[in-house]
DNA sequence: CTGAAAGCGCTAACAG
DNA sequence: CTGTTAGCGCTTTCAG
């Protein structure tokens, strides 16, 4: 071992997992809809994928990327029959593509905001955080409060309406949600939406910062002020929200990361679910 | 052929890579000071790291993402050494690191940044688009710039002081520079430095959004106003750019990235430098 | 407990 | 041009 170390020698990595029978890549494969395989820029996405470069190096292991369409059968099975992928991690699947997916790479994969009885799931905790945004409010005195959420059949969307629900109910008050897309002009057409149907809104919790920028866009033009007529708070904490004075909630992106790696190499055993806090950042804005 | 593809075969790409002697990696090597193989968090690398893995894995390589301190030798006999690694690509690499890397990897390096006569450079023009956006300033019939610039020794810097230098000297104007690292910090710094130096200053060049923003900020509070009494332009186009109104230049990264991967696994032949045009985007602040 | 040998699944060079 | 075979550098098993 001394002599390996001092003559310098670097073992081969593909005759390696060759000889034992491992893999030699990690796959993250963010899900996109039906036959679409572009993927397109997600500040979030690449954080992912640069932790799992940077953890799957330590341990011999590349990082590939590829869009995995929700109802591709065939890349499923070549998939499943590429020995030399140690791991999936899954990101943003549905429920629909777990079920496919699980039987075809077992123990070899594992999924980031939505998972299965198969599919161990490693995710932000978006219910404590969306209760803790929603109960900061309130605590601020404000009583009409609007969630304007994301797409519906996103697991992330319905766990943060459950828990809007729950503590907008708990204080005795009405549950307004707007569902919208997850972008700028989604978080418009949300505020123009939210005027018009509940126009003495008080404070709105928003589903990400984009979303929330639209939101205070729209009210801004509609003469409202934020914070003082409307608080708004967003979620995702991206620079940009920094610099907009946003109110948000922070997301440990590489722990996730780095957790769904370490899960998916460990094969089987270990939890099922992982839940990761966030921390709400209070600024201008709510 | 068409019964393997019925069959659904997969090649197994470790075995096939072994036979073959090639590699089956592509490592991302951001170049750090001594000793530091801690990596800061930066969007710009993210998006070099997701599009070299999302090429790679259209054909069987995986990406290894480390830090590469400056001047770790036995790191860099390792890494020569290891016959798994199809190809290195250098990140802001200075040319003291490409001298002592380019023989243990023959043909198997490439540099973004900044490049030698064994090591092919791919980049931004960054001369180009300094000058371009210097000329831009100056055709608005501003006279007094500044130009904020990043630390020195950085190959990029030096493009877009000789370029600044070039436009200026050209329409008989002074050329002043103030150098800074490439933060909100630095910008602030600047931004009073240059207040203080040449209190009439028309317009600020910076080398970076994050500059631009702290040039701004300390601008403002000494009661100028952007635009109206000092214009100032970035350089990157971050999202924040956008949000801020802060006219830039958006970089082609994906297509750097792309580029320098393509260039690794080509081998030796090929162009020793690649230079990708930037785009002038003016919007509120020049 | 140490040392030899048989593959892992493929490629490339060779003979037929 | 098709069919066979010897490795690629390691791991693992099995005999000594």
């Amino acid at each position: 071992m001394r002599a390996a170390d001092q003559l310098g020698y670097v073992a081969h990595g593909s005759a390696s997992a060759l000889a034992a029978g491992r893999g030699t890549h990690v796959l993250i494969a963010p899900v996109t809809p039906h036959g679409v395989t572009r993927l397109d820029p997600c500040p979030y996405l690449d954080r992912v994928v640069r932790t799992a470069a940077q953890l799957g190096t330590t341990q011999g292991l590349g990082v590939m990327l590829r869009a995995l369409p929700l109802d591709d059968d065939r890349m499923l099975d070549a998939l499943g029959r590429d020995r030399d992928i140690a791991g999936v991690v899954l990101v943003n699947a549905h429920t629909r593509l777990l079920e496919r997916i699980s039987h075809r790479l077992p123990g070899r994969v594992v999924s980031i905001g939505a998972g299965s009885a198969d599919v161990p799931l490693v995710d932000v905790d978006t219910h404590a955080s969306a209760a803790a945004l929603t109960a900061h409010l309130l605590e601020a005195g404000l009583r009409r409060v609007v969630l304007v959420s994301g797409p519906t059949r996103i697991s992330c969307t319905s766990r943060q309406r459950l828990a809007f629900a729950e503590v907008m109910t708990e204080a005795g008050l009405p549950v307004r949600i707007v569902p919208v897309p997850f972008t700028g002009a989604g978080g418009r057409a949300a505020g123009e939406a939210l005027l018009r149907r509940w126009p003495t809104t008080e404070a709105v919790v928003a589903s990400c910062d984009e979303t929330a920028l639209g939101v205070i866009e729209a009210l801004t033009r509609h003469g409202r002020r934020v914070p003082d007529d409307v608080a708004v708070t967003g979620f995702d904490d991206l620079p940009l929200a920094a610099y907009a004075g946003l109110t948000s909630a922070t997301h440990p992106v590489e722990e996730i990361a780095a957790a769904a790696v370490r899960r998916v190499l460990g094969g089987t055993g270990g939890p099922l679910e992982q839940w990761f806090a966030t921390e709400p950042v209070l600024r201008r804005t709510a």
